[in-house]
DNA sequence: TCTGGGGTCCTAGGACCC
DNA sequence: TCTGGGGTCCTAGGACCC
């Protein structure tokens, strides 16, 4: 019995939501789109071509690619495509894992028989979602999860690309470290400041050296990456840890009343999400991005689980007043707000969530034990008048290490 | 060249417990 | 004077992914 059938198979959209929007306007087909408007969301690969990259900015795409078209994002459209594509998965094999809303991985191990080989069983599922869904979709298929995920990559667009069992350093060995996953900009600059490109250079390091480089658990990783040592099955039914809600700002000051707002209409998103999904949070946390793309972090943890908005408003009206004099001094101007209630992996806490009153005294009686009754009052007040300016807390540390 | 709205996981220090 | 080890939880920050 061979574990080293390449079974796995990453299944992932295309220029998803750009190839959506193709797909129900003919108008756009073959044509540069650009799904979002100020900042690139997606983009077809006509656009690419032309060196549109997603997260780009409208100054910069309008200059590689000024007769783009761009199109707004239908996010209920890219939502009901996906899930007509994970049925698609699921009457593949009942083993699933969903990455995010347009990829997945597939196990295919003992299908054999029934289906046919890994890669016919991709083929057939590349048809499927070309003719059933009407989008492109690229296959990798390989031992692992990882290399998979690289094969796809590798393969894109509509694509189907095998790296077969025994091939798997061959296949891997040239490839940019880039195409690792878990490189980012950060852990290529430091790989590249050592002479470091290539994936074999990284497998010849050893893994001490790794580690030294770049700690402990992503010296590992990579170490065992590049031998393509990747133990981890693909799992089903996988949960959101966490659930979050933000908002850019822009460069304009805001008073507090402003932000106040801004604050209750997140929160209100966030607890309504949480309902929705039927979970609750027990952590809370504030995320402060600044113009110089700074950011801070402010988080507190309730003695019992909620999903009221009401004691998720208390909570985190506290964490933004205290946080303020320590953005203030810094003279930043705040970009971005980001709520999150980290979700508690035992449902049945649900239950504790029950009463709105309780909970909403629960998370005051814990704001107040932390921060105190004057955090209370600065919270509460923050709402109310804009022309408040809160006081200088010399106990809380600023929201980053002092400017250089 | 400064941009969204989601997420995941890891690290490190301090508190606290046994 | 020097000095124990291990574990969990909380908080803040950082890197990365789509």
């Amino acid at each position: 019995m061979s574990a080293a059938e390449a079974t796995i198979l990453h299944a992932d959209l295309d220029a998803f939501f750009a190839s959506v929007e193709q797909r129900d306007n003919p108008a756009l087909r073959g044509k540069p789109v650009i799904v979002g408007g100020g900042i690139v969301l997606a983009c077809s690969y006509e656009a690419k071509a032309r060196g549109v990259e997603t997260a780009m900015g409208a100054g910069r795409w309008k200059r590689l690619c000024p007769d783009a078209i761009v199109v707004p994002a239908r996010h209920e459209a890219y939502s009901e495509a996906s899930k007509a594509v994970f049925e698609l998965f699921r009457d593949t094999t009942p083993l699933v894992e969903g990455l995010s809303i347009d990829e997945a991985f597939l196990d295919v191990r003992g299908m054999r028989r029934m289906a046919g080989s890994p890669v016919e069983i991709a083929e057939r599922l590349r048809a499927r979602v070309r003719e059933e869904v009407g989008l492109p979709i690229t296959v990798g298929i390989a031992t692992t999860k990882f290399l998979a995920k690289v094969a796809s990559a590798v393969a894109k667009p509509d694509g189907l690309l095998l790296v077969p069992a025994g091939e798997e350093l061959a296949f891997l060995h040239p490839l940019p470290v880039e195409r690792l996953w878990g490189v980012g900009v950060i852990t290529a600059g430091k790989l590249h400041a050592h002479g470091i490109t290539t994936v074999r250079e990284v497998a010849a390091l050893g893994e001490a050296a790794l580690v030294a480089l770049l700690g402990r658990a992503a010296g590992r990783q990579l170490h065992a990456l590049s031998h393509n040592r990747d133990p981890r099955r693909v799992v089903v039914g996988r949960r959101r840890r966490s659930i979050g809600t933000q908002r850019a700002l822009g460069r304009r000051a805001r008073s507090p009343a402003e932000l106040d707002t801004i604050l209750v209409g997140l929160v209100d998103r966030l607890g309504g999400r949480l309902r929705g999904a039927d979970r609750v949070c027990r952590t809370v946390t504030l995320r402060l991005r600044f113009d110089d793309f700074m950011r801070a972090t402010r988080s507190h943890t309730l003695p019992e689980p909620t999903d009221q908005t009401q004691a998720v408003l208390a909570v985190a009206r506290a964490l933004l007043a205290a946080a303020m004099p320590a953005i203030r001094a810094r003279g930043l101007t705040l970009m971005g707000i980001t709520f999150s209630g980290l979700t508690t992996p035992d449902p049945n806490q649900l239950e504790l969530a029950s009463d709105r009153q309780a909970a909403l005294d629960t998370a005051t009686d814990s704001v107040r034990e932390r921060f105190g009754n004057e955090a209370i009052t600065r919270a509460v007040l923050l709402g109310r008048d804009p022309g408040w300016t809160p006081p200088l807390l010399p106990d809380l540390p600023g929201p980053d290490a002092a400017p250089p």
